[in-house]
DNA sequence: CAGGCTACTGACCGGCGGTCAACAAACCGT
DNA sequence: ACGGTTTGTTGACCGCCGGTCAGTAGCCTG
């Protein structure tokens, strides 16, 4: 009975507010525990709009991930200036920084990683690449070194979520218990270390 | 024109062979990359009849794994017998053996588990007690014991993926992998190991 | 061959991800 | 002040999903 039926925006900043809004709602909830209608409710628009943007719900799910991946991307990547284990040690601090700032994206990302096909491509790519990395800074080919380094990614989630969900330990902790672990690890898989010299202060 | 519509079976008959279609079907897809449309119309049979026999699709689901999950368990059931060291490498290597016999079962049962909550919360129950026996059996109590050891049940499944997908590994090794990685897991979260006298023949 | 027990079915429900033609808010030149 | 154009936006619709229910019909008993 009186103004506009609805607010007109710009193409960029409503996708801007869609951006922001589905970090924010995918953070609380699961992929799946959330509906484009529902999605398209809270953000005051109709679903057909929503999709105007996005092609896909799994197109914006992975879209509204961008931002955060692209940072703890920025915060992990490792010095190339360090030598190798350092570099590792570094880059794995920072991982566990990011996730301490980050504990429930972190959470909702895993269990979300299991269900939608395209983020669980990403993140297997990446842990692809950071077994590769990790097998060619220590020198090892053989098989049962590629698998214990996979099996130690995953003891490094499979760590931080509990971690994170009973948060008594600290940081440092964990790290060296990832540390410590991957020694292990390929100790166990038979590959000689490369000594680093004096550098337990 | 001729013959009966339907054939009609005996209560446990239809059940028994539902739930042998059901074992089939969800090695072969994940739980929701099949519908109960499709299931009844594979077994030739009505979905509201489905329905009739499984209350929901979870608990289907989860009729259908009870028959594999009891022969895992039996297999895996330690030797009350054996001192815990060994009992814990017999039971590691019946679990290996029974991912060696049930590699796509394996694969589709971790991959299912992430979606549908009930059967999460049977194999966070299971690891949960594997963890607490685990934890008695070397009188260990902090809390970075428990992450390290409930990492390395990550860690077997990641590299037990890892080892099905490319099968280059024999199971004798993948089981020296494990326990060498617990044992490492163990050291760097600080943990005394009870030493065990004379056991490397 | 009648009658009952119950294994079975067809039609229906709300909600999902996704699509489409049509509408209207804002800017434009006049 | 106003018609025309652009394009951000919408309501109605689709097929499929998991799930429900009143009613049908195969089989066994007498």
């Amino acid at each position: 009975m009186s103004g506009p039926a609805y607010t007109r925006l710009e193409n960029d900043e409503r996708r801007r507010r869609l951006l922001e809004l589905g970090a924010d709602l995918f953070t609380r909830n699961a992929y799946d525990e959330i509906s484009m209608a529902q999605i398209a409710r809270e953000a005051g628009i109709s679903k057909a709009l929503l999709y105007h943007y996005f092609p896909s719900k799994q197109d914006y799910f992975v879209a509204t991930l961008a931002s955060g991946a692209e940072e703890l991307r920025r915060r992990v990547e490792p010095d190339p200036e360090l030598p190798p284990a350092e570099a590792l040690t570094a880059a794995i601090d920072a991982y566990l920084a990011w996730i301490e700032d980050n504990s429930e994206a972190y959470e909702k990302l895993l269990q979300s990683a299991a269900t939608v096909p395209e983020v669980r491509e990403i993140v297997e790519g990446v842990r692809a690449t950071t077994v590769d990395r990790i097998l060619a800074g220590i020198g090892a080919t053989t098989p049962v070194a590629r698998t214990a380094v996979r099996g130690w990614l995953w003891f490094m989630d499979g760590a931080c979520l509990d971690w994170i969900a009973h948060r008594d330990l600290d940081r440092g902790q964990v790290l060296g218990l990832l540390l410590g672990t991957l020694g292990g690890a390929l100790m166990a898989a038979g590959v000689q270390l490369p000594v680093t010299e004096g550098s337990d202060p």
